[in-house]
DNA sequence: TCGGAACTGGACGGTACAGTACCCAAACGA
DNA sequence: TCGTTTGGGTACTGTACCGTCCAGTTCCGA
């Protein structure tokens, strides 16, 4: 029974997340859904009880996607030599995915109406943002536990690491139109956060990386 | 003469902030302002050419009021026995006027309109983000010169400081409501960023505060 | 005091849009 | 083949709102 209806469902929901994420909100209007989903309005509120809810759905489904990511920040190999290296990748995959098109404008489309519907904002907050942080910091306490990170707080130490590294792309995203960042820029802020981080939560033990930077203050113990 | 019709006219500025804050762009009509101001529509039309423009003129107003905050910023004693602290200050002043609701309101306009008005985005970051951390990196480059920062790049330690200190925080208020940080929070977020930044930017030279740290604070909330 | 500018209140044109009513066509069983 | 059911399309209703117009009133400055 994948037939007809099944397919304008979906055509709807597509159609629907692109012009939501186009023109926000109340800039779309359920015409515009219709016409882009080649199907009649009525048929839209066929399937869907009226604005709210398909908005709702189409937030929700977007955020359900991010597995994929979670697993990506799950993935830092225990391996002491190449810590550096390791987390800047990892810090380079988390850059480029959070700073695509779609996912800047979905963070402002949710932003723009975290008014008009608090629960959806929240629930992106904790099924997106926050599960990402909590597996962020799962992999810190487990690199803490290897001996490579030192990290009393892992939950504090993820909060860091995403802020050092997103704060200014992800600002610029929200204020300044979609001005593309370069693949350069996002190796720099990477690089550039790494070594912060790590000069602050790198493990006494372990000697810092011998080319990248002078070493951090002596008694690192603090 | 500051007779009625600039008595109006600031009338009408000062309701415009207000609605628009509260409810957004498309959500405020010009009867709300012009009710709220006191005044006919036709007032409001006389002193403003349309919806559009008078939006860009309380925005722009209202960045331009954030002098008090960049003479905040520039203003770190340097006093090598109490970097920490003094920073901490300085955090902590940045934090609370950062998550005033007023602040977080703007931002959250802002962003929720950067499609339709890109330039007062453009501007606003300009004007208003960027301007808060060039004179931050400024007073980084003063204490790196006194000795007490090691800073190769006080623009970027600037980023880091304001990653740092402002991720959790303004997310939180970004996409969950106005659930308002109390003071304690603030004081949290402050040690805690400060503490990271220091042991990354810290002189080599000047040995890090003497006290034992402060126990870690809790970093989930909820 | 007086003339003119600014303000008021309401009504109105035009438009956009959410949601609905009613009709038509395709699918499916007998 | 025919009749019933299910879903799709068109046209409509009602509302909200931007921006304008007008006739009458209030206030300011000279």
């Amino acid at each position: 029974m994948d037939s007809r209806s099944v397919r304008k469902h979906e055509a709807i929901l597509e159609a629907a997340t692109s012009v939501f994420l186009d023109k926000g909100y109340s800039g779309t209007s359920m015409d515009d859904i219709a016409k882009l989903a080649a199907v009649s309005k009525q048929t839209v509120y066929k399937h869907f009880s009226d604005k709210e809810k398909l908005f709702a759905e189409i937030v929700l489904a977007t955020t359900e996607r991010i597995d994929n990511l979670v697993d990506s920040v799950a993935d830092v190999p225990a391996d002491a030599d190449d810590l550096e290296e390791n987390l800047t990748r990892l810090a380079h995959r988390l850059l480029t995915t959070l700073t695509q098109p779609p996912v800047i404008q979905l963070r402002r489309l949710i932003i723009a109406n975290a008014d008009t519907f608090p629960e959806l904002g929240a629930t992106w907050y904790e099924q997106g943002f926050e599960r990402v942080l909590v597996t962020l910091a799962v992999t810190f306490r487990r690199l803490t536990d290897q001996g490579l990170l030192k990290t009393d707080d892992p939950m504090l130490a993820a909060h860091h690491f995403a802020g050092l590294l997103l704060w200014i792309p992800v600002n610029q995203a929200m204020f300044r139109g979609n001005t593309r960042n370069t693949e350069a820029d996002l190796d720099r802020y990477a690089a550039a956060g790494i070594r912060t981080f790590l000069a602050a939560y790198r493990s006494p033990g372990e000697a810092p990386s011998p080319v990248s930077r002078p070493p951090a203050p002596e008694s690192g113990r603090r």
